[in-house]
DNA sequence: TAAGTGTGTCTTTTT
DNA sequence: GACACACTTA
């Protein structure tokens, strides 16, 4: 069929109205928010308004469908609604807006149709409430499924936990939990953990959980490696045990789900027809199984919308494989791409800086971020001669700018590895700056908080074993690890749960000393168990305090430990509190879901006005006016770790291009030349990552400068011609006595001993004082006629000194 | 059974 | 240097 002459002209006018509806947005961003159907991959670089293209997207297929480019009008439409959209196109009064988009509608979404994975709670959250805001219809925006990974497989997985062969609502772990679980599965079966570390262990585990991998297939993988055989015996064993007590970790929650689908026809059938449209925020990190999972979702409709950016890849070390995002169209048949490059957060300079460090990975797509900002400040570097002097710096320079109208909320501080924190936040305290240290679940993870929690898991799910041990004696019930061990060998050979055993510890001979105190503590439980059914959450929790002694205990003892711990649990309970009013059904269940899911980033916080440090990792998705990289030295950042393998090496480098692009309007990279760490004085040189920044674009404190390549050791992964390496020269005495880690040469150093005579270019003649050899380098006091004692490194010193 | 003492470890960690 | 752990000791 033709269109018809009535039919060109509404199909014109109601493109128009969709075109005038998303007209804030850019040329590329809208191509985004245009094509609905068939898969797409968007990559958006940092700050390209990403988000917003997401949820425009999703107002479009809820809003318009096909509206923009069917050539048809609909049946009913009238000469009347005609004329009616083209008075709304010259003048779209807000009340005709309804009738408007209802007339420009071609087939569009449902809002149960569209599923929206993230990462993270905040994206979700944001994606709801921004949804919300721009639909003006509450119902709709909850009925869209906007959650993370991790809460929409969760659904799933209430939903038919029938199928999933565990007998009662099942308890999820943390980490903590898993890792107490692998200790004594390796304990059972008398496995060294100094040979098998149980962290390497977890993570094998993990990643073979990615990988939607079985302990049999584990197992046949690793034949012939007795490793990972051994690893192959404790991961079939820990499944064991994690179904005995109902648990999931966060791995399964994925695998477990992709499994229920794949082995379900009926139930993956649904949820693809549910589906119509599937979208995934930050799709460089998703791992093997959420690209199968997300795969399998929009394996009807194939109308799958990825956002990401391989740049912006820095979680590898979870199981994240950047593959997906590199080979989405190899995947994915007919998929479109489009780049999203205008930046519209940070300047110029900020913007070439990350363009020039990320331009050296060769495993990308390949994007360069452009901005209309203007090219704004200069990067500041700043080396100092200790960490005491750099965070001295970083405090000083806060307080300026505070002084000249900043808010202390305008700064982050931003650092590779959490042990640099201490250091600055000293600083900090002595130089009155307010600051807040974000450390993902701090509360959660205090043992008072985990002794609640552990009470509350224990309510709902009393095969829980993990938890019920770690409770049984906590306050002291006189129930020791022997009676325990007894218990637990009871409950196997009756093939009943460790609950059962201690509830009727009275009718197992081995246990006579410990059970009656077993029983009181049984009884208790299942006191509150019952309890459950007739009280509120918060009431429940009340009674749990009370019952269990576990206040009582703190009250008694009443130091000022104790009294922190009090305030704890006084906190949680307000979790408790907000959560009742927050939903209309609380269940502890559900409560303790959330929670599971829960990290100290998901409390709002943001109000109050403090320096905010954090880990360059946890910065992601974030931004700051004013942004400091601190420890910006070779060893640190990038890490030792990642020197060895050049794929390692390209990620430390996504997470540089990620830190720099925090910045929206300044800079600073710091570093130290000696720095206290793990209990040594170390040495380093000013990270790799700042040679690769132009020159041009940073205002250095650091004296000398000089081609890297004609000087220093011929190091193949630092081997790129035209890159400039800085020198610092310590301007002042190093404090006296600080102890240097002995390391062995690498390359031959030029020949200085003590007492040598020397004529340096700038400072003059002197004598050596001392020679300290150091990371392939030495360290060189010399007490020159004019200028002082100065401390040099002897390799760069070469270079304007010689021996007379 | 709770404190004391020694030992080893020390990236990053959206859930 | 700080912290978590496993083991010893009163």
């Amino acid at each position: 069929m033709e269109p018809t002459k009535f039919d060109m002209k509404y199909a014109s006018v109601r493109q128009a109205i969709i075109e005038q509806r998303f007209e804030k947005l850019n040329a590329r961003q809208r191509e985004a928010v245009f094509q609905t159907d068939g898969p797409l991959l968007i990559l958006a670089g940092a700050g390209s308004g990403k988000t917003t293209v997401l949820i425009n997207r999703i107002i479009n297929l809820l809003r318009f469908g096909q509206g923009l480019t069917d050539p048809f009008a609909p049946e009913w439409a009238t000469d009347d609604d005609l004329l009616f959209l083209a008075e709304y196109l010259n003048d779209p009064k807000p009340e005709n807006r309804a009738r408007a988009e209802h007339l420009c509608a071609v087939r569009p979404a449902k809002p149960w149709e569209v599923i929206a994975i993230t990462f993270t709670n905040k994206a979700a959250r944001e994606l709801r409430e921004r949804l919300e805001l721009a639909l003006g219809d509450e119902e709709a925006a909850s009925a869209v499924w906007a959650y993370t990974f991790h809460t929409a497989c969760l659904r799933i997985l209430r939903r038919h936990v029938d199928l999933l062969g565990f007998e009662s609502a099942f308890t999820i772990y943390d980490e903590d939990d898993k890792k107490r679980v692998i200790t004594n599965v390796m304990k059972k079966l008398n496995l060294d953990p100094k040979t098998f570390d149980p962290r390497t262990v977890m993570g094998m585990i993990s990643r073979a959980k990615d990988k939607l991998m079985t302990p049999k297939q584990f197992a046949a993988d690793a034949a012939g490696d007795y490793f990972r055989e051994k690893v192959s015996d404790i991961y079939r064993q820990y499944e064991k045990e994690m179904k005995k007590a109902c648990a999931l970790d966060f791995d399964d929650i994925i695998m477990k789900t992709v499994l229920l689908l794949q082995n379900n026809p009926e139930v993956l059938e649904f949820y693809q027809h549910k589906f119509r449209y599937v979208l995934v925020d930050e799709y460089q990190d998703t791992n093997y199984a959420q690209y199968v999972l997300t795969s399998l979702l929009a394996g009807y409709y194939e109308n799958i919308c990825v956002v990401g950016d391989d740049d912006q890849s820095i979680y590898k070390f979870r199981g994240a494989t950047i593959t997906n995002i590199l080979e989405f169209e190899k995947q994915f048949k007919d998929a479109k791409t489009i780049r999203l490059e205008q930046n519209y957060r940070s300047t110029g300079n900020i913007l070439n800086a990350a363009n020039e460090v990320i331009r050296n990975n060769v495993g990308r797509k390949g994007k360069e971020l452009w901005t209309d900002h203007g090219a704004g400040a200069k990067i500041k570097l700043h080396r100092s001669d200790s960490q005491e002097g750099e965070a001295g710096y970083i405090a000083d320079t806060i307080r300026e700018g505070v002084e000249q109208g900043r808010r202390w909320g305008d700064f982050a501080v931003l650092y590779r590895n959490n042990v640099l924190s201490d250091n600055i936040a000293a600083a900090f305290i002595r130089a009155g700056v307010p600051y807040r240290v974000y450390k993902g679940r701090d509360f959660f993870s205090r043992a008072e908080i985990k002794d609640m929690f552990a009470y509350l898991w224990m309510i709902e799910n009393p095969a829980d074993e993990l938890r019920l041990r770690r409770i049984i004696n906590v306050p002291a019930r006189k129930i020791g690890d022997k009676s325990v061990e007894t218990a637990m060998q009871a409950a196997v050979e009756n093939g009943v749960t460790l609950y059962d055993v201690v509830c009727h510890a009275s009718g197992y001979p081995a246990l006579s000393r410990g059970a009656a105190a077993m029983e009181k503590f049984g009884e208790m439980i299942e006191n509150l168990r019952r309890l459950r059914e007739f009280v509120s959450l918060s009431e429940l929790y009340d009674e749990l305090l009370d019952k269990s002694g576990y206040l009582r205990a703190l009250q008694l003892k009443g130091g000022a430990e104790e009294e922190s711990r009090i305030e704890h649990i006084e906190e949680l309970k307000s979790y408790i509190v907000d959560y009742e009013e927050k939903n209309e059904n609380p269940s502890l269940g559900d409560f303790l879901e959330n929670m599971a899911l829960y990290t100290d980033a998901d409390q709002s916080g943001e109000d109050e006005d403090a320096v905010i440090m954090m880990t360059m990792h946890a910065a992601k998705g974030l931004e700051f006016p004013v942004v400091f990289l601190a420890g910006m030295e070779d060893g640190l950042f990038p890490g030792f770790r990642a020197m060895e393998k050049e794929e390692d090496m390209e990620e430390e480098r996504r997470l540089c291009y990620v830190a720099v692009t925090r910045a929206k309007e300044q800079l600073y990279l710091t570093c130290a030349e000696r720095r206290l760490l793990y209990g040594r004085t170390q040495y380093a040189h000013p990270s790799r990552f700042i040679d690769e920044m132009p020159e041009e674009l940073l205002d250095s404190n650091i004296v000398e400068s000089r081609r890297f390549s004609a000087a220093t050791a011929p190091d193949p992964t630092l081997d790129r011609p035209q890159v400039m390496r800085a020198r610092y020269v310590s301007a002042g005495a190093a404090k006296p006595g600080a102890s240097v880690a002995p390391a062995k040469p690498a390359v031959p150093l030029p020949d200085y001993a003590a007492g040598d005579r020397v004529r340096h270019r700038a400072f003059g003649d002197g004598m050596i004082v001392s020679v300290k050899p150091m990371g392939g380098d030495a360290l060189l006091e010399i007490a020159f006629d004019q200028k002082g004692t100065k401390r040099l490194m002897a390799k760069s010193a070469s270079l304007f000194m010689q021996v007379i």
